[in-house]
DNA sequence: CCGAGTTTGTGCTTGCGTTCACAAGGCGTA
DNA sequence: TACGCCTTGTGAACGCAAGCACAAACTCGG
């Protein structure tokens, strides 16, 4: 277990900071529940108060949270400005990151655009295209070069992560010219499975996927209030058999 | 339990339609991985071949497939056409999808014409903004209306999912509108933490906390590289340790 | 009809994440 | 100082998901 040490004699355990990987997707909701928080005027905040500003509940808070270290203050809660200190660090976000968009169409404008991005540490370095008629439009204060110049802008700009917003069909390619640019960490939009050699973390976020979820969950309480109207007095059992199809 | 029931005379067991959440999230990307397939003229696809396809392994394939019925034959595979149907039946992609899009900035644009929506059988029903000099405007070939059009659209299209695609400061009085109006399943793209009433599915993306994830891992592996580089012959203990910070 | 080869469907194990529940610790008041 | 109140930090139980490994079932060739 964590945090529990042995002396030298009785051998050593390094206190293991593999932080899950679930409390890792959840501190930067936490982060910006806190900016809420403080600009509210909150100096501290109860693991209570927090959980229901992130919308999860305290044990996970507190949990999540013990595993950056004994942040909090027992009886009376968690500094807020300190937690978000904490929390940046840890996630990286004390220093800024080079990020390299490929891809300049309806998506790439909305993400280059998308204030989120600065306001955590994420600088665009690059907008990038292989449609030559949108080079040397402006966009966001970036001017859009071409993909040719992927392997130059990512050396001078020293960019980690590259975004790609380009369709389906010219996702792969990208990938693997970001790759073998350098870039070591990919956020993928377009609707396709990439493949990254071991070492490229890569991550997507796919639109239609997510409408899939909640069709799949629509249609199931559609099926169930079909049922519940034509037949109100079924009792539960029965219309989990029904909804069998 | 759910599904177990006891019969008259011996005992009964309900096939258990439970579908794992991680496997419905996983159904989407098989149903794409098979029309790619299919294009290419496989009759018949393995799961080790979907597997492969779909960029998971084949036993999460068959699992996962497992629980929408038996529909492989053993020693061949699986019929690609008729798995198509199977996953679009159970996903709810047999009948088409009233979506409402409220917000039509960069991401609203992007969203309205992004072309994998209709692709599966989800019509943008409307598209809504709660800035009357946006409304008019024409956008996929759709109108934009004004927000307090809302009941309105509702009511007229039976639209049940609805897309929040607002600044953050909008997102939840929105949301409360649309669950008012009849909304029952909402994915939301606005930066902040929404409440709903039981019942309502809500589903988020969130552009800003990918990056986050990815700046997370990324300054892993920067720590690491460092001390590689610095310190070659460290063992893994060693290197652990002193990652700490 | 038989046997070799292939691939599914699934019981079981393992690991991760969530939740509970409570002891430990800090604060304020008398 | 002593006591009551509040909140954290965490051991432990639980539940879901992943992966392994293999029997069952099908095809095909002879």
């Amino acid at each position: 277990m964590r945090g529990v040490f042995r002396g030298p004699a009785a051998g050593w355990r390094v206190k293991d900071r593999g932080i899950p990987e679930a409390t890792v997707a959840r501190l930067p909701v936490y982060l910006r529940a806190l900016a809420g928080l403080a600009d509210g005027g909150h100096e501290t905040v109860s693991s209570d108060a927090l959980a229901l500003a992130a919308g999860v509940n305290s044990a996970k808070v507190r949990k999540d949270l013990s595993y950056l270290g004994s942040y909090g203050t027992r009886g009376v809660g968690y500094d807020v400005n300190y937690l978000v200190h904490q929390i940046s660090r840890e996630l990286g976000l004390t220093q800024d990151w080079a990020v390299v968009i490929v891809g300049v169409g309806n998506l790439g404008h909305a993400l280059a655009n998308y204030g989120g991005f600065a306001e955590r540490g994420f600088r665009i370095a690059a907008l990038l295209d292989a449609d030559r008629r949108r080079v040397g439009e402006e966009l966001a204060g970036v001017r859009v070069r071409h993909l040719d110049d992927l392997d130059g802008v990512v050396r001078d700009t020293a960019a980690s992560i590259g975004v790609i917003a380009t369709p389906a069909h010219a996702a792969q390619e990208v990938c693997d010219r970001l790759v073998a640019a350098g870039v070591t960490s990919i956020l993928n939009f377009a609707p396709v499975v990439l493949t990254v050699p071991a070492g490229v973390d890569l991550r997507k976020v796919d639109l239609s996927i997510e409408l899939q979820i909640l069709s799949f969950h629509e249609q199931r309480k559609a099926a169930m209030s079909r049922l519940r109207t034509t037949a109100p007095l079924a009792d539960l059992a029965d219309l989990a058999e029904a909804v069998e199809r």
